[in-house]
Order: C-alpha cells, then structure tokens, then sequence
DNA sequence: GTCTATATTTAGATAGAC
DNA sequence: GTCTATCTAAATATAGAC
C-alpha cells in the first residue's frame, strides 16, 4: 500500500475518525464515546480527534450527518421502488436486515438520545433525521396520492411520524425483539387495512370519502395529495 | 422537621437518590449521568449511591422502574377512559403536557438508549417498557373490539408499536418540534380514517370487511378482540 | 447510615517533537 | 498531519471516621 502524505491522508483520517466514531456509537453508545474509543475503532491516534475535529462533540454530530447520508442515498433507489405503504414497512425491515446498514437506525437513536441535552448534536441530528423524512415524504405522496388517507392526512406530518417510529422501534427491538417483530407485522396489518380503502368499490369509496371528511378537518399545509 | 435515623432514613435517601436519577436522566441524559450528577441533583453524598444500590447502572435502572411505574399507575384512570383510537392519542399528548410527567417518556428514551449496549440496564428497561404496553394493549383490546382493524390486526403487537412510536417521537420532538407537531395530528388524522371505517353503513361495512380479510393474513396469536 | 477523604481510572484537551 | 507525553478534570469505587 502506498504512503502518501499530505491532503490525501488528511481525508482519509478524518474518514477513518468519522467511520470509528459510527462504530463506537454502535458498540459503546453514546455514554461510551469518547475520544480514546472513537480512535481505537478507527486505528489512529487519539490527538487526531481534536486536530480533525475539534472536540468529541463535533466528530460525532459531523459523524452522525456523514453516515446518515451515505445510507440515505444507498436507500434511495428502494425507495422509488415503494407503491404501497405495506412496502415502505418492507423497506424498514430491509433497513435492519442488511449487513452495512445494520445499525444505522441505532445510531441514530444514540446520538437523537444525546441530542436531547447537547445542542451541538441537536442541530446534526435534525439535519439526519430530516434526510430520511425528506425520503419517506416522497413516498407517501406517492403511494397516498388519491387515497382515502391522503385526501385528509398530512403527508409531511406523517411522514416524521413514520420516521420516529421506526426509530423508536429500533430502541425497543434490543429490549424486547419478540415485541418488535409482532409489532412489524401489526404495522404490516395496518397498512394492509389502509391500502384495502382503496380497493372497495366506487360507490363503497364514495361513501368511505364522505365519512373521512365528515369526521376530521384537515388540518396544516403542506404536499399531501 | 424530625430527624430520625434507622430504616426510615434509609428508605428516604434511597427515595431522594431515585428521584435524582430520574431528574439527571432528564437534565444531563444518559451520557451526562455520574454519581456526582444524581447524588447532586438529589441532595445527598455521593458515595451513598454505592452504599444503598452497588452502581451507578443499578441506581439507574431502579429508577427508570421506580419511575415508570409510579407513571403509570398516576395514568391509569386516563387510559380506562380512552374510548377511541384518537382518545388514546389525546392521553399521549396530555402525558407530554402535564407537568409532573413532563419528560417521562423522555427519561425512558434516555434510558433504552443505554440498555442498547448495557446489559443491566437492558432488564429494566424492557420491565419499564412493558409496564407502558400493557396499558396501551388493554386500551386497544378494548378500543378495537369489533372493529375492522381489531378484526385482522395482532393487538399486541401494535400495543408495542405504539410504545416504540410514543418514544420515537419523544425523542425526535426536541431536535423537531414543529414536526413533532405535524406528526401528532397526522396520528391524529390516521386514528379518524381508521375509525370511521366502523361509522360507516351495514353494507359499506361488510364490503370493508371482505376487503379487509381478503387482503390480510392474520399472523401470530394474541388477544386481538 | 452518612460523611470525608482518597485510590484508581478514564476523559477532554494541548504542547511540542517529528 | 501525526505521534508522544502530559496536564487537568471528572468518574467509579472504597476505607474508615463519625
């Protein structure tokens, strides 16, 4: 392998550090990052941390955003593949299935967790988090366009809905994985009850329409079809 | 105020270093939590911590039980009342709303990010967690008997979806309140359709019934009415 | 049971050699 | 840019006086 010095070794540092810290928040939580974990996982030098980054903190915001857009953008193309939402739930599980993405979602949830009470990761957190929000939003306006859903729900709305569910649904499943994996197929079951609405008659739909919109007011802006 | 020394002291100090857990899990998070912090926020000496719970870890996840349950038991009355799908979620907002509960399920997030990679706290908080489910199960047994999504869906399984989901947006709603908002009346929105699937006439009904069963399976046990 | 040390480890962060 | 060495603060945990 060669060694090179200057700016090329310089980003694959600090890619080294933000990769290490995505593994230390995956093994160790966020209560057991640290600058010395963080550099273990990545194979370099404790210092490097504060040069590249300048505090613990801000490797693990810049780390959080980092990873989240790689996967997102791995993700992309599944979900342009969604037609309905038993196929957004199918997405979900895949999320935890597949190898590099294991724990993705996890992470997440550690550095959401510490977020609540350190405003430098608050900010990161929003930005990673409004990533998948942006891509489950698409969705949804696809798949609820025209449905008995969309025409009352707001799809920006329950698009974060859908995402912070899915990342609390990633805390418990450690806690308790029989319960994650019925609570999986329930949501299955309550999409599947959801797409049904559509597939009624015309004058059965009709009838479902005027109800719905007897029933709720719509309520906020935003892109629902 | 009587000072008195024994069993009574014991079971007090044990009382005040609970609830200071809980109020640093609150204020510092999971990563900010020491026995300094929790001996702290409760008043009393640090190294009590060791003598009346052995660890930090321990001391946590007394409290996150200790806490829960004291929650819940305060809820329960609220949740008996709950007669709909949009019920269940009013008692959702109110959880958040009131006072002395103002950030429980934000100490639970705290503490199931931890259990993610803390074995000790990972008992407990599947205990805490349970305590919740439970709840939600016999409000949704209750709320959906009869109804189209009670006939197909696993109760309780979506009782442990709406618990992860509860904490999902829990902890989203500091990073995004302004979503955390859209998200609330997007559920909100969702309860209606679901529920006016059962406001509709005999016949509508009976054709959203064979739609329904003809597009679900019904998987796993439970006591789904 | 509670408090005052205190031993030990680990954390964040920096200076300076290379 | 990277590494060694080190300072300082904070953490867990315990021993022993009260």
């Amino acid at each position: 392998m060669m060694i090179s010095y200057g700016p090329f070794m310089t980003t694959e540092t600090r890619t080294r550090l933000l990769q290490g810290a995505v593994d230390a928040l995956r093994s160790q939580g966020i209560a057991g990052v640290s600058a010395r974990t963080i550099a273990a996982a990545a194979g370099v030098n404790q210092a490097l941390v504060f040069y590249h980054f300048g505090s613990v903190d801000e490797l693990v915001a810049a780390a959080a955003l980092w990873s989240t857009e790689q996967r997102v953008a791995e993700c992309r193309g599944r979900f342009q593949q969604v037609r309905s939402l038993r196929g957004l739930s199918a997405v979900g599980r895949e999320l935890r299935a597949k190898d590099p993405a294991a724990g993705e979602v996890a992470v997440l949830g550690q550095v959401l967790a510490g977020a609540q009470t350190n405003p430098a990761l608050c900010a990161a957190t929003r930005e990673a988090l409004g990533l998948w929000v942006t891509e489950i939003e698409q969705v949804l306006t696809r798949v609820l366009a025209g449905s008995a859903l969309g025409e009352v729900a707001d799809v920006p709305g329950l698009a974060r809905a859908v995402a912070a569910s899915f990342v609390g649904m990633e805390l418990t499943a450690v806690v308790d994985p029989d319960g994650d994996e019925a609570a999986f197929r329930a949501l299955d079951q309550l999409g599947a009850v959801l797409e049904c609405l559509d597939d009624l008659g015309p004058a059965t739909r009709r009838d479902v329409r005027l109800t719905v919109r007897r029933s709720v007011r719509k309520k906020g802006g935003g892109a629902g079809a």
